[in-house]
DNA sequence: TGCGATTCTATCGCTCACGATATAAATCGC
DNA sequence: GCGATTTATATCGTGAGCGATAGAATCGCA
């Protein structure tokens, strides 16, 4: 009658993004970064400095979400937030040094959980693609402005 | 240098997983329940009565975050929660009428779900079971008693 | 040019998730 | 049996995430 949630696709996924969340937390923990906040630093440091928009259209994240998430950076000394002159509705984030010192340390992490999956690095792309697809096809990325 | 997000494995399941809520939402919304009150409400109709400590198993959740779950699920009217009278550390849990009707009714849920993935049936089987030995992986599921 | 519509970010209230810790019951060791 | 340990659940504080909504800046069109 009623599937039982190991039997579901939504609880896999939901359970083995958890899973995930819990493999990173011990190594960012000792970077004193949260799972939302390395993805941030990493989106930041890779694609240079962006607007809360166009880093929430990488992220799928809106303002409500992306806004305290921010402030809590700023105040931990990572990054800046700073109204556009040109547009004063936008707020363009960038890294201060200790931003990017936190980044570049940041940036061996992936190779870490990759491991701690037992997945070679063909089926993890593969797997990222099959889900990127999937995430696409349930929730179409808004496009990014300025 | 710093990897982006929609490079990384880690970024396409966490965003995979955002997209499958939001898309949930809509199918869940008229019946008053949240993804994790759906989850609770389906293992309890799929697996029977069973106790915080069981239900936490299936699910991967502590009490941490069961007990105000469950809390809020027994005002609503959908589940008991008493005192096991052989051990009273336990608590068990039991879905009242207005429990069962209403798992009755999200049963329906997870195709309505399947349709919006635009995956056939295998492909949904074949990533569930590579998403739970991913999870397994990351975090075995720990041993569930009485 | 001016004013209504749109865009961008922020705020509020709620639920979920989890680490740390508390509390009570049951079990173990002696 | 009695104290120490273990087990099951609950509580507290914090961060995320999101729907609804607010407020300011900009845009578009009459």
């Amino acid at each position: 009658m009623t599937l039982a949630p190991s039997d579901m696709l939504c609880f896999a996924l939901h359970s083995a993004a958890h899973a995930m969340h819990a493999a990173y937390a011990p190594l960012l923990e000792p970077l004193g970064l949260t799972y939302p906040q390395y993805l941030v630093l990493s989106a930041l440091a890779a694609q240079g400095d962006q607007t809360v928009g166009q880093l929430g259209a990488a992220l799928r994240l809106e303002s409500n979400t992306l806004t305290p998430l921010l402030k809590r950076m700023e105040t931990a000394g990572w990054l800046t937030r700073a109204r556009d002159r040109a547009d004063e509705r936008q707020v363009r984030l960038g890294l201060t040094d200790q931003g990017r010192a936190l980044a570049a340390r940041a940036a061996t992490v992936p190779r870490a959980f990759v491991e701690k999956t037992g997945l070679d690095l063909t089926e993890i792309a593969d797997l990222r693609d099959i889900l990127a697809a999937l995430r696409d096809r349930l929730k179409p990325a808004r496009e990014q402005r300025s």
